[in-house]
DNA sequence: GTAGGGTTAG
């Protein structure tokens, strides 16, 4: 059957996700001019405005060549501006169409922009709107004033969210849900709870914010009773609990609702993928990663730009920055910014700052325009590869260049970049003089520094300063007495050892995990003498007599922390996680397979000079993740270079 | 021919 031109293009832009594509259809539209035809022109920006990187700009200029746009095409860019990263724009856009048309706008107008100022938090925008609403007689309409609702809570104004309910006189399911949804916005979850109870009517949607809302704040708990309760669930169900039990840390219990939702008979989303995936990438499961992969592969998850993004940090965060390039070049058509600062993030993380460097440059000759956490993962990079020159570079660049107001997230990066490279001077003039309240982070920042160059002087100035912003952080604790360890004064060791037993702070716990056969091991400093910690612990002296023997292994005992006699301290540090989980690898993995660690505290001199060794002395790879950066043991080397 | 409430990546 021939089709028409419209026809085509109205099938063309069914599934259309790329720049590419969109002008293909343009170039048809044009060549029959039906880019007069304000169905097909108001798709095409609408398409090409939504989350398609680059594609914005695209947008605009294809509706300046719309001879006089009418409302619905006005609306359809207003929509797609509303919903991308700047959605000021669309209220610009607004104000232009009243400026210089007599188009009114309707219901669907306000709907967008209202939206627009919702996700811009513009509390001031969105009340202007309401009113503009008020004005044009449709402040009452259903679909408006629901927005309304969302927008003041949104804008983190409870109140008159409530008011704007309130004046409903019958308020549909609809509007319940977005009443119940600006609670939790607004961090009022027992009026969240009152409402839910009160409600007249409910849908899946009512009990699936419910979940979400107890997710965001925390409440693992009350969430799992909720979905127990539930007598239907549905794909959003599911991927609330996966995604909301991983970033609440249950990391296993993630991967117990990933399984369940299996055997449900559900099929995994991509957002139920994206949840699990993250939970892998955190615990450091390469080998379940792996098997997701597959499955993503043959389910036609990878053309999801959410999808393949999260499945290359999984393999970043898993030690294999390989396999993310793999994925990261895959990605043909489909980067996007996401992928871009996620690439970078995995090079820095892996210490390969030359190769960060050299993506920003490809990123720029290929068009996309950098955002602020580009930013952050750029100078990261530099900062862990001593890429001094670089760094302030990029920090100039963003200002002079890109326009982005540097945030304390960049300042800490800088106080980083200047603090490791040992212009510990620099770097407290820095903090000194940046424009914004420097906070504990970046004091801590600061103190790191010192650790790593061992400015006792200096440490206590900055100690001094966290101890009124954040007086009871186990780890400043820490760090400062490891500080003076290492300076062999011990009775300042024993000092803040004591002020932390005062104060009754504990240090948090450090713990390694393994993954051997799929299943991951867990490690934690002093506990437990189970099946598995006994196995570990036996081939842990194993190795420790070889590596001192064949190494030439000295302990380092500065990086405990009391001033006990040296054996007993040497065994204080000979029982590390991280050197624990290792040791349990070479006792069960395949010689010749990559061991492979996730640790949630920064590793310590003596863990890193025995993991050297073993790679030395055992011919085996070692691929531990600390809190901040990727360590490659191989043949004696680390692929920080000792740059931590 | 466009809408309002719930889950997704750095």
């Amino acid at each position: 059957m021939m089709m028409n031109a419209k026809q085509r293009c109205i099938s063309l832009l069914k599934d259309c996700k790329t720049l590419q594509n969109i002008k293909k259809i343009q170039a048809i539209a044009t060549k029959t001019s039906l880019l007069n035809d304000p169905f097909i022109s108001g798709k095409l920006i609408l398409l090409s405005a939504i989350s398609i990187s680059d594609a914005l700009q695209y947008a605009c200029n294809l509706f300046l060549e719309i001879p006089s746009p009418d409302i619905f095409t006005y609306n359809t860019l207003i929509r797609g501006l509303s919903e991308s990263n700047s959605p000021q724009q669309s209220l610009l856009t607004y104000i232009e169409m009243r400026r210089k048309t007599i188009l009114q706008p309707d219901s669907f107008s306000f709907a967008f922009i209202l939206k627009a100022a919702a996700n811009y938090k513009s509390l001031d925008g969105g009340i202007q709107l309401h009113c503009q609403s008020l004005v044009h007689g449709l402040d009452n309409h259903l679909f408006v004033r629901t927005t309304i609702v969302s927008m003041y809570a949104e804008c983190g104004c409870i109140s008159s969210a409530r008011k704007a309910f309130d004046e409903l006189s019958q308020p549909n399911v609809v509007a319940w849900n977005a009443i119940v949804t600006a609670c939790f916005r607004c961090g009022d979850l027992k009026g969240a709870e009152v409402l839910f109870g009160r409600m007249p009517f409910r849908d899946l949607t009512s009990w699936n914010i419910m979940l979400a809302g107890y997710m965001k704040a925390g409440e693992v708990e009350p969430a799992k009773r909720i979905f127990a309760e539930m007598s239907a669930k549905d794909e959003v169900s599911w991927s609330t609990m996966i995604v909301g039990i991983a970033h609440n840390g249950r990391l296993d219990e993630a991967f117990e609702y990933f399984r369940e939702l299996n055997s449900a008979g559900m099929r995994p989303n991509e957002v139920s993928l994206t949840g699990v995936l993250w939970a892998c990438a955190q615990a450091g499961a390469f080998e379940f990663g792996k098997v997701l992969h597959g499955y993503i592969e043959k389910a036609g998850f990878g053309m999801m730009v959410s999808v393949s993004n999260t499945l290359l940090d999984t393999y970043s965060r898993c030690g294999n920055v390989q396999m993310a390039h793999l994925v990261f070049d895959w990605m043909i058509i489909n980067k996007n910014i996401v992928s871009w600062t996620s690439m970078m993030a995995s090079f820095a993380m892996h210490g390969l700052g030359k190769e960060a460097v050299q993506l920003f440059h490809n990123m720029e000759s290929s068009g996309v325009i950098p955002d602020g956490i580009t930013f952050i993962c750029i100078l990261y990079a530099c900062s862990h590869a001593g890429l001094l020159k670089e760094g302030i570079g990029f920090f100039h660049k963003m200002q002079a260049t890109y326009g982005i107001e540097p945030s304390i997230e960049h300042y800490g990066c800088m106080v980083d970049l200047y603090g490791r490279s040992g212009l510990l001077r620099k770097a407290f003039e820095f903090v000194i003089e940046m424009p914004i309240e420097p906070n504990d982070i970046i004091w801590r920042t600061l103190l790191g520094a010192c650790s790593i160059h061992g400015d006792v002087t200096l440490a206590e100035q900055v100690k001094e300063r966290l101890s009124e912003l954040d007086p009871t952080n186990p780890s400043d604790h820490v760090l400062l007495s490891n500080i003076y360890a290492v300076a062999g004064k011990w009775r300042d060791v024993v000092s803040v050892r004591r002020s932390m037993t005062d104060q009754n702070i504990k240090k948090s716990p450090g713990w390694s995990m393994i993954e051997v056969d799929k299943i991951m091991y867990n490690f934690v400093v002093g506990e437990g003498s189970n099946g598995v910690t006994k196995e570990a612990q036996e081939k842990l002296m194993e190795i420790m007599s070889r590596i001192r023997i064949e190494g030439g292994y000295i302990p380092e005992v500065g990086s405990v922390l009391r001033d006990i006699e040296e054996e007993e301290k040497e065994n204080a540090v000979s029982l590390h996680s991280e050197k624990l989980a290792v040791a349990f690898g070479i006792s069960r993995l395949c010689r010749g397979s990559v061991i492979r660690v996730v640790k949630n505290l920064r590793v310590c001199r003596d863990c890193h000079v025995v993991m050297k060794l073993i790679s030395k002395v055992y011919k085996w790879k070692i691929v531990l993740r600390d809190r901040s950066r990727f360590h490659s043991f191989h043949e004696g080397q680390c692929s920080c270079q000792d740059f931590w």
